[in-house]
DNA sequence: AGTTGACTTTACTGACCGGTCTACTAGAGG
DNA sequence: CCTCTAGTAGACCGGTCAGTAAAGTCAACT
């Protein structure tokens, strides 16, 4: 049964859909209130400002992301290369999923609101930005233990893992401007290649 | 001296600015028109809606990136990989400027109006993964150049270029929401190893 | 001189924006 | 039974939104 601050959260699942859906600014108040079926009123008790509430999804969304996609793509029961080939299949079954339950391709949630807000609101702006280098580290820890597992000659595994991300997020946005996600299956493939150091002049 | 429809210019130059220093929504025809020193009125005169004055600034943009961008980059006056790198860098210093001029890293303009109406605005969507597409050719025709000569072995020059492209994207929204060009200059290095065949298991 | 039509100006529409305010309800603690 | 408080309800604020309407200006052409 819903709980009394089952209220919050619901204002949360709205705001997570509808803002991932569209985007921050083409998304009010109103509407989000009208989804989650509450007042006004109910929204500014929880919620000092729409800002606030953003910044409240973004924390959640991390949380999942680390647990459901970050946990799992990486965990230690594969070979560690395999597991950066298990993380871009992550992203093409995730949007591929999304895409064929709304006919539209959404992308990266934190990548579509750092484009839209990282020159508008610091706040935002910097907890994406945090979060983007936390989901560096378990790259850069699977690329080090291929390293010493001699799968990898000896890179370095921090500055390879934010170029693995950095593609990862580059692939989403190319995926979402093609609405295809094939894109992702296409190019996800090629990932790994970032890692091998170049050998040509 | 301004010629009748330097008007005309001055709503898109204005609307060019605003929207890639904020976002599409953020900006209001109101303040694109005072921005432009026009009013209301001459704005509806030129361009049917808001929409339309957007095609029509993503229209002049293609135009420059076409020019002065990916024409300069991919001059045939070095040999082919290195405009791949000589592209990247442009990148950096084109964004470098941008950020020591406002403070803001600003980020792709087409790239950051996909992610925000790609889901919301068709025409718009087309628009920009139609000029996604075109961009990828000169880095397409490059690579296959640099298989003839011998500089790459036989890979497919179509998906590698979309790769490297996918690539730059995602290192100019990392890069935006960092805040900071200088991931431009250390990610931009690793580009070419997406080119490389794989050779571990 | 008269007419046309491109362009500008200005006032306006109805809807919506984020946010505030006050009144109300319901349940817990005394 | 009373009070206190967390939560809800909804009217309301000034301001802005994209877009419209209609009157006016001015230069080119007949």
């Amino acid at each position: 049964m819903d709980t009394t601050t089952d209220t919050r959260q619901r204002i949360i699942n709205s705001a997570r859909d509808l803002v991932f859906a569209r985007s921050y600014s083409e998304v009010g108040v109103q509407e989000i209130c009208r989804t989650a079926g509450v007042q006004k009123g109910s929204f500014y008790h929880f919620f000092p400002s729409k800002r606030d509430l953003t910044l409240a999804v973004l924390d959640q969304l991390a949380a999942y992301f680390r647990n459901e996609v970050l946990g799992k793509a990486f965990a230690k029961d594969i070979p560690p290369l395999q597991r950066i080939n298990r993380f871009f299949e992550m992203l093409y079954s995730g949007q591929s999923a999304m895409k064929a339950e709304s006919g539209q391709l959404y992308g990266c949630p934190f990548g579509n609101l750092a484009c839209e807000m990282s020159t508008q609101d610091e706040a935002i702006r910097k907890k994406i930005d945090h979060f983007f280098q936390e989901a560096e580290q378990p790259i850069a820890e699977t690329l080090t233990e291929a390293v010493e597992q001699g799968d990898l000659p000896a890179i370095d595994p921090v500055a390879s893992a934010r170029a693995i991300f950095a593609y990862a997020e580059g692939i989403m946005l190319v995926a979402k401007t093609r609405n295809d996600p094939e894109v992702l299956r296409e190019l996800g493939s090629h990932a790994l290649q970032l890692v091998i150091p170049a050998t040509v002049p």
